[in-house]
DNA sequence: ATCCAGGTATGCA
DNA sequence: TGCATACCTGGA
């Protein structure tokens, strides 16, 4: 991807990152920055800088590989975030095959698109803050509490604060991170979690099932973001978020006209199986690729 | 200016 | 169940 001019990676702290499964152009794109996580930015040399848990490291292609530098945690954090130990060619083959078309189409367009893993609790909270927002102000405002409350890992470079950390900021100063009317849930959460040690590290150990029922008893966590913790935080390829995007991405490719979002959710578990949060990324990065209409709007 | 954005909780047929 | 509405705020 990057061609002529090496990127400014100093030699002796940079080293390439051997994958499992290739990661790179928009499919690393579309992976670091496709709504799954909101802490992953470029740099000014088209390269990546992201913070995941403890862990601050920059990506960046050279002469078609890529190429890791940790600045703050380990490299055995960094595979980890990038779930590098599934084989997700694999994966992607044990979704629908040709009785899909749809779904054959997206994977050839973003082969080895990956779930990342990432700490549940930054997953609970960073969804928190998705509803009805973008990815653009979602990742602000993730910035601003981790300038904010969280711990510096390297100069300039916050980790999300913790839920513990999070138990001593008000609504007033939650609000202020722009968080409007999230802020509620996220003050109320960190209050039930404060007082409920382990709960949520529970709740990732229980089968799929189990754990959405837990997890959408807290304030502000409905179906869609119950689903997005269990995949994004707790590995659960089950999970399958049905949001706007999903609504049309059905809608359009699966004649799933009018029905209620219920009924959607339902409908992507049967049809895509164990691995019904994976084709739910697909279905994500492919409509993103669409511009919006009219029509496409008037959907929602 | 006016509308809308990776939803959730609540109230009411 | 199904549908409508309020809820914060910044950017197009």
């Amino acid at each position: 991807m990057i061609e002529e001019a090496d990127p400014v990676l100093p030699r002796e702290m940079a080293g390439p990152l051997h994958l499992a499964t290739p990661l790179l152009g928009h499919v690393l794109a579309e992976t670091l920055d496709g709504g799954q996580c909101f802490r992953w930015n470029r740099t000014p040399d088209q390269g990546w800088c992201g913070i995941s848990g403890g862990c601050a490291a920059t990506l960046v292609e050279i002469r078609g590989a890529l190429h890791a530098r940790i600045d703050a945690g380990t490299s055995a954090q960094l595979t980890e975030h990038l779930a590098d130990d599934r084989d997700w060619i694999e994966l992607a083959a044990r979704l629908p095959g040709p009785t899909d078309p749809h779904i054959d189409r997206c994977r050839r367009h973003f082969p080895g698109l990956r779930i990342l893993r990432q700490p549940i609790g930054e997953a609970l909270l960073c969804f928190l803050c998705s509803a009805t927002k973008q990815i653009v102000q979602i990742k602000q405002m993730a910035e601003t509490l981790a300038r904010r409350f969280g711990r510096e890992l390297a100069p300039g470079r916050h980790a999300l604060p913790s839920w513990p950390q999070l138990a001593h900021v008000s609504e007033a100063e939650l609000r202020d991170c722009k968080l409007g009317f999230r802020a509620r849930h996220v003050r109320a959460v960190a209050e039930f979690l404060e007082s409920h040690e382990g709960w949520l590290e529970e709740t990732a150990d229980l089968p799929y099932p189990a754990a959405k029922e837990r997890l959408v008893t807290l304030p502000g966590v409905g179906e869609k973001v119950a689903d997005c913790v269990l995949l994004f935080g707790a590995g659960k390829l089950e999970a399958f978020p049905v949001d706007v995007w999903i609504l049309r991405a059905m809608q359009r490719h699966y004649g799933l006209v009018d029905l209620p979002l219920r009924h959607v959710a339902q409908f992507g578990r049967a049809h895509f199986g164990p691995f019904a949060g994976l084709a739910q990324q697909y279905l994500f990065a492919w409509e993103r690729l669409q511009p919006r209409d009219k029509r496409a709007k008037r959907l929602s």
